[in-house]
DNA sequence: ATCTTTTGCGTAACATTTACACAAACAATA
DNA sequence: TATTGTTTGTGTAAATGTTACGCAAAAGAT
């Protein structure tokens, strides 16, 4: 038992991992083994522990519950509604993760019945208040993508320009001109082809690689207004 | 005295609050009353409630300590490295607010011995990591003018056009031509002239007022790439 | 060999940004 | 009153970036 002078809230953390399989944008989820909301899906995520930062516990719990491990994830929120756990107060601290669906192998584990991907528009009943959650964690994406390179944390290190082009188009929910896309893609100056080609139906196109450092040289040199 | 079966963590909200005098950016911070810390500068804030909101809390603390109420302000980070308190485990959920300076008096009051603004580049010392928070916030503030009418907030109901320069260029640290900058502000379409005239040394400058409606009425229909 | 699909590149029209020039409207001063 | 200095609003040409297309090359399928 541990007491305190005066109340205090429980800490968890939740993580919203984003995968894409090529063609729809996914999003990981777990099936809870345990009430509240026992057989609900939910984000994978929970208490943090006394000596750890909220990033390590939500790694920790992210690797116990779906055996993902050694990704970046990235604080965008803090959710402290009174009533949004019914055992007690309880605060989630929640985290965005962008990952190359195929690399990793998702396995329950723990707490977790089941791990599963879902498609971002067929999302099942969720447990708390982890719908308003992943909402805002998906305005986050559109408001990322349109600002950032995150697109290539869910590809592979090569990938097509039409890959590319299909995430935008998923996360942004609009249609671009193949032809400027490509131009642009390819003005950025960080978007290197490599020597490879895609194999498929049409012409082979280049399979393009994504230059972090050349970003990041960029960055540092621009201009922001 | 509250007890639970598992270690919770203490939660503290904190405030960093920015105002514009006219020629500087500013920092709100307060004097601490007490112990840890006593005597040392800190940003305004204080342990959260159980039956309030993250930023219920740090509303209220914010006026406890310096008197100021009615403002927007916007959660940015919440801080969790382990040993941040000496006390005991301590996060804190960190806001950001703007604020028209010279609208609000600035009255000390409870925990803090003293509230007063600090030049941004002319801080003291600083209580716990909130030097760590205040330069997150700066980031925070940096990319918010560049993407969002945040300005207007530290600004009048009613400007110039060079007060508006003036925010832009201290808060990113450049110069801008002053008459490509004041077309590039009139043609956004949110920034209305009024009738009213400037009184200074020079020719007198049309007053101008940020129209909110407009705006959001613009960022609905823009693309967003 | 021909058709279909997909990719890469080109290009003209249009829009935006940048770097200035210049005049108007005031206060201060001679 | 006339001149000077300061600040503001507008204009404009050159450079740069965006958009809407056309078209041919390189593959697999028929």
């Amino acid at each position: 038992m541990y007491t305190y002078k005066y109340p205090h809230p429980a800490v968890t953390t939740d993580c919203v991992v984003f995968g894409f399989d090529g063609s729809n944008l996914n999003l990981l989820l777990i099936e809870r083994g345990i009430e509240p909301f026992k057989g609900k899906w939910a984000l994978p995520g929970g208490f943090m522990n006394m000596d750890e930062t909220a990033e390590q516990g939500a790694m920790r719990e992210l690797q116990e519950e779906t055996s993902i491990k050694d990704i970046y994830i990235e604080q965008f929120h803090t959710f402290t509604s009174v009533k949004r756990d019914p055992r007690e107060r309880v605060l989630t601290i929640a985290f965005l993760a962008f990952i190359r669906q195929e690399k990793y192998e998702v396995i329950a584990g723990d707490d977790a019945a089941k791990a599963q991907w879902f498609p971002i528009d067929q999302l099942p009943e969720l447990a708390f208040d982890h719908k308003d959650i992943i909402t805002m964690a998906l305005d986050k994406l559109k408001w990322k993508i349109t600002y950032e390179p995150i697109a290539f944390r869910l590809l592979n290190k090569t990938f097509t320009m039409t890959q590319v082009q299909t995430i935008y188009e998923v996360v942004l929910g609009q249609t671009f001109d193949r032809r400027n896309f490509h131009k642009k893609m390819t003005a950025l100056g960080y978007i290197i082809p490599t020597e490879m080609q895609s194999r498929g139906s049409g012409r082979p196109g280049t399979l393009f690689t994504f230059d972090e450092d050349k970003y990041k040289e960029q960055i540092e040199n621009k201009k922001v207004f």
